[in-house]
DNA sequence: GATAGTTTCATACAACTGTTTGAATTGCAA
DNA sequence: TTGCAATTCAAACAGTTGTATGAAACTATC
């Protein structure tokens, strides 16, 4: 029961080396490099690199979803068990935007670390995603409680759409500054909440989706490429 | 200037054994046995894996931005040299769920292959994106013609959520079927993209993004895991 | 039909990967 | 101290990877 030291030297390592270089780029000769530990230890702790990668990753879901269900209890109990709809799209966007955006948050470990799984969703990262959909139920649920009017189906696009411009924020940022050569501010993390929360109950008080008819395309063959440019 | 059957044959197969397996799970042996050519015709053709996947990437790419372009100079003509802004983000993520999405695409090669570059994201295709930049100032160019009072940043932020959207539907298709118990529909595109046109809409027309205090988050250190459950 | 250039092929290479092994070391309890 | 389990360690393993090589086969031109 005594050595912790080599466990969590190893968690600390691998996750600043994922986090700088991402998975694809880091063996586990590197991770115990770093942390100076024998290369053995880690399937002895872990039992394979996977589960290293996937505790990892579980470690900050884990802190992720508890922040997430934290306010949006709060929220519910403030408004005697019937939180308002944006308060409950703050409460799932907040704790990710939060977590990965942010001028202090720029050299926190976790947080690049998070942005890197992410973009990259490696196996066993990808298995435990898919999990969260039980997560996400109970903020369906919250919803259904403030938008009792509303179609189930229009809830989970509120939804799904509000944590697609959490998520695509959080991959693209460095994108996004580029493109808008720094006019948004990725700094301004509640400024960011706010607008995906914004957007988000929009969708979702607003849409009735009106049906257009759009030209179908055609199949594109591969060809030989001159110039491989875009 | 003779075989480029084996040039063709390396490519198809590289597309198909991608778009099903992914890009870390397919070896260049994998794809000459599909192709049934020789493992050095890869090499020989294209110098190297990296630049069969570039060129695989660049030329699914290329079609896309042709229909976007194409698109969008059909609904300016139509303006007369000024598109509404409806027009214009139909244009921009039209082509991409079109193409990623749909009962008829589910069998296409080149659709899942996009997905497959969308989710897994690996080092070529990365490099690739990132010239994306260019291509998308167009598309804020003619936002701002047909939004001329909007402030860039708002635009910015319209551009990117529209195709926050549009990404992350195609990436998490399954995930929100899941989720919604099939009362999402996915296969109709065409109601998919005037929705994520729609929203797009109104976040550039809405947004005065308020100001809130929200509580900021304390770091958390990784522990020992007792069961990994999500 | 000889020649030159292109393409294919079998094979080897060199490096790297995660994992295992079995012996050494450590820490703790009796 | 002795004994036993937990931990560390160096070393090797077994497999895979992308790439390079040099000879063979093909193709088109003269």
């Amino acid at each position: 029961m005594s050595s912790d030291r080599t466990r969590s030297a190893i968690l600390a390592a691998a996750e600043r080396l994922y986090a700088d270089r991402g998975f694809g780029d880091v063996t586990l000769r590197d991770i115990v490099a770093e942390a100076n530990v024998n290369l053995a230890a880690v399937n002895y702790h872990f039992g394979s690199k996977d589960e290293l990668i996937a505790e990892l990753f579980v470690t900050r879901s884990l802190a992720t979803n508890r922040e997430r269900l934290n306010e949006l209890k709060l929220a519910e109990e403030k408004g005697g068990g019937r939180a308002p709809i944006d308060a409950i799209l703050h409460a799932l966007v907040g704790p990710t935007l939060r977590g990965c955006l942010g001028p202090d948050r720029e050299g926190s470990t976790a947080a690049r670390f998070m942005i890197r799984a992410s973009i990259e969703s490696v196996p066993p990262i990808r298995r435990i995603k898919n999990r969260e959909v039980d997560h996400l139920r109970k903020f369906i649920a919250a919803m259904r409680r403030a938008m009792p009017g509303r179609d189930d189906a229009e809830l989970y696009w509120g939804l799904h759409f509000a944590l697609a411009m959490s998520h695509h924020t959080i991959r693209e940022k460095e994108r996004l500054t580029r493109l808008s050569e720094g006019q948004c501010d990725l700094n301004d993390v509640d400024a960011i909440v706010d607008r995906v929360v914004s957007v988000s109950v929009m969708a979702l008080a607003g849409g009735e989706t009106p049906a257009k008819k759009v030209p179908t395309r055609p199949a594109v063959p591969h060809g030989r490429l001159t110039r491989q440019d875009l």
